[in-house]
This record gives structure tokens, sequence and C-alpha cells, in this order.
DNA sequence: TGACGCATGTAATCCGTTACATGATTAT
DNA sequence: ATAATCATGTAACGGATTACATGCGTCA
């Protein structure tokens, strides 16, 4: 139920539609959790069944505008108060890196300086996020940024980690070379 | 297809029936990738079928343990040339961070605080799992020693920016409250 | 003999992605 | 005109979790 409560959330914040949703899913919110807009409509229209989001404005293009009630509010920190989610990870790539013994240590160290360079992506994408924006707007904005920051630390962290990952293979070919 | 081939990588080390590669899942696996044995065992019969795998040991109380074939072999060094997956991150505890605005700053310190405890708590178990170990036994050991490290290394930072995060609420809060 | 751990499987359900489908508005 | 963007929805499928269901072997 993540998803219920971002959207609520995020309409806690101010009123949107399901199209200014899947846009926040896309940019900002995506690096934690991901939505496409074929999960978000009809969401939104359960919230609303539920009585946590409101319909507050009929646009052109058949848009709708959608606020949250207060018992929405009260549900985000109900959520928010409840315990602690146990951290699932799920990466492709860090499973992959279990498997570089069966390589030969060249291609091993590739595998592992593959990774380098896309953290580092992250890591620049991230930084230009955090350079390109009023982050003292807002509260809402103001964590924002603190959340942006777990990112860039956990990102520089993984860079240096898979180039010295890619060190590690070599090395132990060397050392290896007679056993 | 990334249990395919995590199922088959696992196999290529070692012959190992459904309930050893679900105790791999539960232990050193788990945390990059998770699988239940309700989903383990259809996928070693579809693996099975298509000749990536060889039924080798037929054992007590019904186990069944495997082999990966060459084909099989073959399929995961595919995969480990393949191209680099989509780094997507699905983390409800980070989420959470995203609407702690919506709560006194007192509170939303304690949520990151809480935060911090619990990856504090997993890199304890990291560390230990580190300590008790030979990881120079092979070269599959010696890579999980690798991987292990990424974990450490973010749990780290992590526990570090989640105190950080604790401390910016309570200073936003003081700053803020003349505004 | 009873509890625990080993061992395998299926069914129902949920969550998420991809693909299909449509149409209005705005800018060029 | 026509292309891009805004805007909303549904359907099919696949991957993952939870629950249901069963039974053997070993140890106290």
């Amino acid at each position: 139920m993540s998803l219920r409560h971002a959207l609520l959330g995020l309409l806690a914040e101010r009123p949107m539609s399901g199209w200014d949703l899947t846009r926040m899913f896309d940019v900002s919110l995506a690096n934690v959790w991901s939505a496409r807009h074929s999960q978000i409509y009809p969401e939104l229209a359960r919230l609303q069944e539920d009585g946590l989001i409101d319909l507050v404005e009929q646009g052109a293009r058949g848009r709708r505008v959608y606020s949250a009630t207060d018992a929405g509010r009260q549900a985000v920190l109900d959520w928010l108060r409840g315990p602690q989610p146990a951290h699932t990870l799920r990466d492709e790539g860090l499973l992959r890196g279990f498997f570089a013994w069966m390589l030969p240590a060249q291609e091993a160290a590739t595998l592992f300086r593959r990774d380098a360079v896309s953290s580092r992506a992250k890591l620049a994408e991230y930084n230009e996020l955090a350079a390109g924006h009023d982050w003292d707007a807002s509260p809402a904005t103001r964590v924002q940024r603190v959340m942006l920051e777990s990112g860039i630390r956990t990102m520089t962290v993984l860079a240096e980690w898979a180039e010295w990952a890619a060190e590690q293979c070599l090395a132990m070919e060397d050392g290896d070379d007679g056993a």
C-alpha cells in the first residue's frame, strides 16, 4: 500500500491531477519509488471512493485535480507514525556481482567498473538536481533536499565501492596465480 | 528474469536442492534479491524443462538436487555480459522521509532517528557476518565478501545520513521559529 | 510420541509493467 | 495541418507474496 500513501502525501502538499502525480513519480520520487499512470489513475479512483481525497477542480482536456481530505492527511500521519517498514532491496546490478567469480578476472573487473560508471552517472544527476533548485521554498522542499542528500551520499560510496571491487578482482588474480 | 539467473548462478557454483536455494535467498542473497520457496520450486521445474539444469541426486524426504548444465552456465555468462540493468530502487523507508514535513519537527527527527537505528542494526548484522566466515575459501566466497562490503559501506552512510537528517529537522524548526 | 526441521508443491491474490486505446489543447 | 504535449483510462501479463496443503526424518 505504499503507492496509496505516497499519493496521499503528495496530495496533502498541494492539489494535483493524475498527470501531475505521474510527473512527480517520474522525477523526484522516482528514485525511491516508481509508479506509472496506469497504476495511479485506478488508485486515485479508489482513494476518492474511500473518502481520502476530493475532486476539487476540473480543467481542460478532462483534467481532474484532487486534494487530500482530512481523513487522507490523517492516513498519511498514521503511516508515518506506524512501524518501520522492512528494508527490502531489489537490485539486479548488485545481484550480478555475486556471480562475478564465473568470469575471468579482467571481465569481472569490467563488470564492477560499469557499476561504478552508472553510480557516478546517478550521482551527477543528483548533483545537478541539487544545484538547480530553490530548496528553501517550503518545509516540503527542504525535506526533499534532505532526501536527495541520501541519494548523493549513497551513490558516492557505491561508486567508490565498485572501483574498489574492480581492483579486488585484479588483485585476486595476481595473488592467485600459483594456487 | 532475475530469479532465473540467480538460481542458475547458485547452481553453477555447486549442486543444491530447492530447499538449499531457499536458504541462500534467506541469508546472504536476501539483501539484494529475495525469493520464497513458492517461487523457487516452479522456476526449477521450468529451468529443468529448458535444459539449463539437471536433476543430479534424489535424497531422503523427496529431496531433489540440481546442478547447472553447460547451457545453464552459458546463460549466466550471457546475462553477466549483457546490458547494465536499470537501477530501480524501491524503499518504503526512504519514501516516508519525503513526507516528514507533515509531522512536527520533533516527530520528524524521531522518524529519521528510527531509520538510523535500523541502518545500524543492518550494519551490525553485516559486520557479524563478515567476522564469522572464511571468505578466502573460494573465488565464489571471495566475491561474496566483496558484495558484503557494499552493504557495509551503504549502511554506514545511511546511518550517518539519517542522524544528520534528524538534526536538520530540529535545526529547521529553530531557524524557522519566526518565519 | 511429539516437536522441530527438512522438503516440496499449489492456489489465490496483489502489485507493477507493458501495451492498447482514445482524445483535447497548444504551438509551429 | 500537424506534431508535441497534456490528459485519462483499460487490458493482458508477469513477477512476487501469502496462505494453503502435505509428508518424511530425526532427536529428545
